[in-house]
DNA sequence: CACGTTGATACAGTATAACAGATGAATTTG
DNA sequence: CAAATTCATCTGTTATACTGTATCAACGTG
């Protein structure tokens, strides 16, 4: 992996940004315009062109059903483990019946009123 | 809980920081000279004015001893949980022999090359 | 009391995130 | 193929994080 002094924002934080965007069908239009930020903004977050403010940041992430949550060091690995059973576990439900089961869902979910 | 308007910063997250600051006996300025910004800086984060760059409060964050990390929002509750139970078993720990346990440590950690 | 520390706040100047809008290449779709 | 979609990138403008410096009140300590 590059160093690219341009992952101010962790490379691996972007991956997992852009993957549960597509999980979801989403473009980066259709997810900035949830949040209210313009498409060239998500692409130059998630190609690591900029570092967000923790609430942008936040606001990107809640859409996509995550959290970011402080713990401490000591938990980090744990965490992880347990936050990537978890995805997995949805992915192997989610490719039983190959469908983006998320694309479908226009209802419109509020976009959290910024 | 005011709502306040500007808590773009979570309140919950920022006495978080400020708690893990003082535990180690850290002052505004001890904090900042760290990670490399000035004390009002640090100040300003604190009490809601700014909202901190991800990259800043990465800095932050870590050079308490925590970390920021990303997991699906139903894995939230248990994290939480795990990081409370986490942070009270050091608490008690520490005032068994009510002693800062970090303040003395003066070994001038790298200031984690920014 | 004089002195040092801490934390909040202010101000000016700089850096850069955020925004609006546009373009173009690559890919997908009709 | 033509049209639409997606994404990276660029330009110009605005908002604001960040820096450096300084001041002040509250507190604690000699």
């Amino acid at each position: 992996m590059k160093p690219t002094r341009l992952d101010r924002l962790p490379e691996q934080l972007r991956q997992e940004l852009r993957k549960a965007r597509r999980e979801r069908g989403w473009s980066q239009l259709e997810l900035g315009r949830r949040i209210g930020i313009p498409q060239g903004h998500v692409s130059g977050i998630e190609t690591g062109k900029v570092v967000p403010r923790f609430d942008t940041l936040l606001d990107l992430v809640r859409v996509l059903d995550r959290d970011l949550i402080l713990v401490p060091r000591a938990l980090v690995p744990a965490v992880q483990a347990l936050a990537r059973d978890y995805q997995e576990g949805r992915e192997a439900r989610l490719e039983a019946g190959t469908r983006p089961l998320y694309a479908a869902e226009e209802s419109e979910g509020e976009p959290d009123g910024r």
